[in-house]
DNA sequence: CAGAATACGGAATGAGGCTTCCGGTTGTCA
DNA sequence: TGACAACCGGAAGCCTCATTCCGTATTCTG
């Protein structure tokens, strides 16, 4: 998926991707508990491997993280789809909020310090998850439950907001409470004008400086 | 104020108080410019002095960020007392969730990362920018400018999220607009009832597991 | 079942950074 | 102005981790 040669003259031996798949899960926990400075011994640990086994499978720990990122988008772009499909755009949109907040809380830390180094266009999924909430945005406003002057990209930065802050304090009815007060600031009635213009999803991009 | 011995019989050289004013100032500038992980090597550089001296003055590097949050952190009383004063409670409120904001903007990383190391209990001023942030809510509470059902920790939370969310774009108009899109969502008019309950600003804690 | 290739564990390596230490310098007081 | 304490710079020490390496164990093929 992400690291290691795809071109075996012969497949690769079963104990070899069992292996792997216990790392990735293993990460995804880890990373989930305390963030993405858990040391690579601590995940082979908690995998039953030893380190040489993790960085075979992830030759660098970037390598590791953006596996596990990954993995997450793919479960998110799920639902994105899921979403799209049902009657109350309204509705679905709410619903597609507090999975994605529920991602982002966990995999904060991670997505965090790591999306600088990991250039978002080399992965496709994020391409494909932007678009599926770009087009669950649309949707909603055609129905009128989001206010005309909001772009994808708004959402999305405004969600990630929730997710921090609610991440600090690990109490999930929080998030429900604050993704209820933006989007009652979403909702097209009695509106103050924004400053600024709509953010369209693609414009979002980190600036941090050099972050070596 | 933080580090380093208070009980000198003789004063202290003057030379000693400009070099620590020095690295604290420098520290300030760094930390906003780049996050918490600059070196204190380049804390010293900027400073214009050794890392002996910087050491010296802030024994670990936890005491260095500590002491440059509670400068902040004194700052922003300040500004939390003038807005106080003020006969618009709402306007009043709306400028200072912009400093407010600021503030977290630039200092987010560092805040953010340390928090856990450092006491909040410990930190005094935190205790009064508290207060005098719970005094500021219920003033534009009572003026009609917020609806009731909300605490002075969901403010602080909810604009701690907006502040995350904006430092990693650096554009300043996306905080106004945030902010502004947050403000509709705490208006009494045409709000949605809430999940949960009003977050009493004492009740905000991180959860984080052992930061270790 | 034997032989070859592949994968494994975990000690050794090395880089990055915080902290300490000490010979030299500078401010302060009489 | 002289003497002494306080301070300074920055090299050296030390600790934390990611990454590499290699002898051994496991899996696959014929």
């Amino acid at each position: 998926m992400s690291a290691i040669e795809e071109h075996p003259s012969r497949p690769q031996r079963a104990d070899a991707r069992r292996n792997r798949e216990r790392v990735l899960a293993a990460a995804a926990e880890l990373f989930a508990e305390e963030g993405c400075k858990v040391q690579i011994e601590q995940v082979a640990h908690r995998a039953g491997v030893g380190v040489g086994t993790v960085c075979r499978n992830f030759p660098t720990k970037v390598d590791l993280v953006d596996a596990v990122v990954t993995q997450g988008c793919e479960l998110l772009l799920d639902e994105a789809r899921t979403a799209l499909d049902q009657a109350d755009a309204g509705a679905a949109l709410r619903r597609f909020f507090v999975r994605m907040a529920d991602f982002q809380t966990t995999h904060r830390a991670l997505a965090e310090e790591m999306s600088a180094a990991i250039p978002a266009s080399a992965v496709p999924v994020k391409q494909a998850l932007h678009e599926a909430v770009a087009e669950l945005m649309e949707k909603a406003q055609g129905a009128g439950a989001i206010r005309s002057d909001i772009g994808a990209g708004d959402v999305t930065m405004l969600l990630s907001a929730i997710s921090h802050a609610t991440a600090l304090t690990g109490d999930p009815e929080l998030r429900d409470r604050y993704i209820s007060i933006v989007l009652d600031g979403l909702r097209p009635h009695d509106a103050s004008p924004l400053p600024g213009r709509p953010v369209h999803i693609s414009e979002i991009q980190r600036s941090k400086s050099r972050p070596r």
